[in-house]
DNA sequence: CGAGTCCTTGATAAACCTCAAGATATGTGG
DNA sequence: CCACATATCTTGAGGTTTATCAAGGACTCG
């Protein structure tokens, strides 16, 4: 019936060492390439049950890939939306700006997350996407996904899942905002960064947070004298052990039930 | 090709005088029907461009309606996610419950908006919706509309736009409850319940409020006696004009610029 | 190793919450 | 339709949490 494609070719999605991008992210580990295989976009390329023969895609248009720096934006609010991006490696923040420059971070995306999804209601973005650290997206055409999400049903419930995915998420962080006490906001914070590394098989109990006192704190709606207090006394209590950005965390249960 | 609901028949979404469940409604009145020319998917019944011959829609499927009185839940959290709805008449809050049951207002949804997309990632509702008076609500079964959106290329777009403004609006409320003061979010309601309400054709600058100080003071994460004061002040300060839960914006750029 | 950024900690101030009491609005049964 | 019961709203006084301001220490990266 329909071809989605039209320059269907024979490279895989998985042979990305062939991509020029890629090649010159110097910072971007091998391991970044196994790991891309966790990648919320990943089933596009890799799900066989996604890709019977007509939907043989061409990587130049399903996988193009971006570098994007360290502080560098991969999009900013008003740019015309084109794409949505999965991070292959390296994290981001993504940044909704008021008047007068006061911003909020609205969220961090790790390894494997989608973000861009904000772009598809106004026709253009709404906040500034930041790069954490040098990092890896996958680029994701949105016009080609909606196709895509025409023909194959199991692709467009994953699409769905994923933006609702966003609400529910965004959901959290306004009960966060709403009702929890600075204390609480950094252990919730906390305990979400070790679930979603530990989904992508980072160790739960140990890891380095990307981002600055200053970012957690405006994610969290509180200052970062505030967000380093509360890290100290969590480390005073035996729940954490903080080493400026190296986080280790102690009792769990008893972080989960502040 | 596909049809997408065998039933078809002659039955317009309009005439909805002959829907049983409406005729009990007795708290629901005419204007509410001429209203409903707004709904926000009153798209899938009448936009011709979405209804060409072969899409022609039993009203008994796409069209059934319900009515929840005022207090009463149209879903709770953890029901099995069937359908969303769009508001006919009357409003709802959202609540999504926290352990020991503090709770938090993730929303409020007024004539003509959408509820329920939160239950599309897990197949379950994240929150409870209630509603704020007696109230009629559409109800939108999501497999058919997943394979409404299959069909027709300008469904598909409506449904990922009004999936993504909710991701938006959420950012939005992220924004303000992370970075404003207790005035702001107090003066930034009001202008957002004027803007919605005058969207739909009810002025923007008198109207009335459904939900207590109490909840308003949820959604705004802060206390009732905080609002109330809030009110008073922009009140006093010549902005607002108070009368329980009547509402007279005097000065709507002094508000904005707040 | 030196400049800049980031982090920690303390003292003080401001914003908001808690508790309390009275006022107003809303609903209900007689 | 009134009187009562209940829920909601307003306002005040005092307490708690978090922000602000400030200074010194630690980390990072050329």
């Amino acid at each position: 019936m329909l071809t989605v494609v039209k320059h269907a070719d024979d490279a895989s999605c998985r042979s990305r060492a062939s991509c020029p991008v890629y090649a010159n992210a110097a910072s971007v580990t091998k391991e970044a390439f196994a790991r891309y295989s966790e990648c919320a976009m990943g089933a596009i390329c890799k799900r066989q049950d996604l890709r019977p023969p007509e939907f043989a895609f061409g990587s130049s248009v399903i996988c193009a890939t971006r570098t994007v720096r360290h502080g560098a934006t991969l999009y900013h609010a008003g740019d015309t939306f084109h794409s949505i991006y999965t991070v292959c490696a390296g994290s981001f923040k993504t940044v909704l700006m008021h008047r007068d420059g006061v911003g909020q971070i609205t969220g961090f995306h790790l390894e494997g997350e989608t973000l861009g999804l904000d772009g598809v209601f106004a026709g253009q973005h709404s906040c500034d996407a930041i790069a954490l650290e040098d990092s890896l997206v996958c680029i994701i055409p949105f016009d080609l996904l909606e196709l895509l999400c025409r023909e194959v049903k199991a692709m467009q419930r994953h699409v769905h899942r994923m933006m609702s995915g966003e609400i529910v998420r965004e959901s959290g962080v306004m009960m966060l905002l709403g009702t929890m006490s600075a204390e609480q906001r950094v252990a919730a914070f906390l305990i979400n960064v070790s679930q979603r590394l530990s989904a992508r098989g980072y160790s739960a109990a140990e890891f380095n947070l990307r981002m600055t006192r200053n970012e957690i704190g405006s994610y969290l709606g509180i200052k970062l004298e505030t967000v380093s207090r509360m890290l100290s006394k969590l480390q005073k209590e035996g729940l954490v052990d903080t080493r400026g950005k190296r986080i280790r965390i102690l009792d769990l249960d008893s972080l989960t039930r502040l």
